[in-house]
DNA sequence: TATTGTTTGTGAATGTGAGTACAAATATCA
DNA sequence: TGATATTTGTACTCACATTCACAAACAATA
């Protein structure tokens, strides 16, 4: 019933398909071999990097294996150029700029969240539906009008955190399609409904919360 | 185990191993019907709350009947009395008091953020480390000092947000646990290290944000 | 060089969760 | 009442993810 040739293609290309959790997992890696980078770390095993990121040995080793043999047996990880892998692997060499819709408590801090640097991304426009906030600075920025978002795509922003209330969501992440978004952070407890195309994570804070108690 | 609460519910959990996944889960049924009720909708079905949050209707059902069987066949599930059942499953019945350490921007936006009493939840005291901003007023509350931490024990607050900086959240999370804290919701870029009696929740955002371009 | 100790990469086994299919239960309507 | 449509609860199957176990590769040292 099948194509042979996707037979052949998977055979000759090694293709794997990259489990999602293992992708979760890599902005970790990604993270911890920074800070080590900067304290000089030539390499790491993978022992040392579980025991920093409470994770197992042979967890690590497969996730990095999907992309490619980067380490050394004897030795280790190279830090840095493992760094420089895990960039290319989630597309994360170079800059990359983000829009932020919403510019309430939750966006102001947001936008000054220094946090998002070690991945390379800057948040480089803010947007709001109020007059009021309109035209007000915050940090080097100006609060832009949420009606112009469609500028977005002359920008070529393509990426957006979205930090507005649960209502505006929906209607917000819509115009973000519109304007080529193709990821969309959202931190609204809502279930927005996009395109198969884009990618959206959904932050849930409260709900995040929400299963404590059980555990307790 | 606690023997006031349900029962039935007590009986069901001790001879199926319920899955975290289900668990992560229950949350988002718990707002979902809270809304409905709140429209005075009586019943639902599984193929309606699956569309609403973008899951399939079996995986609702398998979901809900570990705990029991709450639906009525060719009817749905009555909306009112699910909540109830939910709220008592996840220990959320009745008012859950947090503490919520970090009074930066962050943390003053989710003091305010009104999301949380959904779930039942309240920050009722806030932390913070730092001179200037102990004594200051968020809301109708005033920042106490993190030095102070260990009154949380007489105040009964077991649950706790984490909102500050990477370098501080270890420290912080040992002062919680010494202060019998059993849940912490970690909103800091970093991995804590607890007794493993006490529970912790870690959310990054540059790492939610880390594997967007990868699907881009 | 030979040996010992360490670490990676990976096939196999195990464990966990999701999807399918269907019987049982209920409502609706002719 | 009988027939049809709807929906739950669940056994079974399938897919995905984690862990184990071990050969291959490398360093260090005598």
């Amino acid at each position: 019933m099948n194509v042979s040739t996707n037979i052949k293609i998977d055979e000759d290309m090694k293709y794997h398909k990259i489990p999602d959790e293992t992708i979760r997992r890599m902005p970790m890696y990604l993270r911890a071999l920074s800070l080590l980078e900067q304290d000089a770390c030539q390499t790491i095993s993978s022992r040392q990097l579980a025991q920093q990121l409470h994770l197992n040995p042979p967890q690590i080793r497969k996730d990095l294996s999907y992309f490619g043999a980067f380490g050394k047996r004897g030795i280790g990880y190279p830090v840095q150029s493992t760094v420089q892998q895990i960039r290319k692997i989630l597309k994360l060499d170079g800059t990359q700029s983000a829009a932020l819709i919403g510019a309430g408590r939750l966006g102001t801090a947001i936008a000054a969240y220094p946090g998002f640097s070690v991945f390379g991304f800057e948040v480089a426009s803010i947007f709001d539906i109020a007059p009021k906030k309109i035209g007000k600075k915050i940090g080097a920025m100006t609060v832009e009008d949420a009606a112009d978002l469609d500028t977005l795509k002359k920008r070529k922003i393509r990426l957006a955190i979205l930090a507005v209330p649960a209502e505006a969501a929906q209607s917000c992440a819509e115009a973000l399609v519109q304007a080529g978004v193709k990821g969309i952070l959202n931190l609204s407890p809502s279930c927005l409904a996009v395109p198969r195309r884009v990618k959206v994570v959904t932050i849930d804070i409260a709900m995040a919360l929400g299963v404590l108690p059980y555990y307790m």
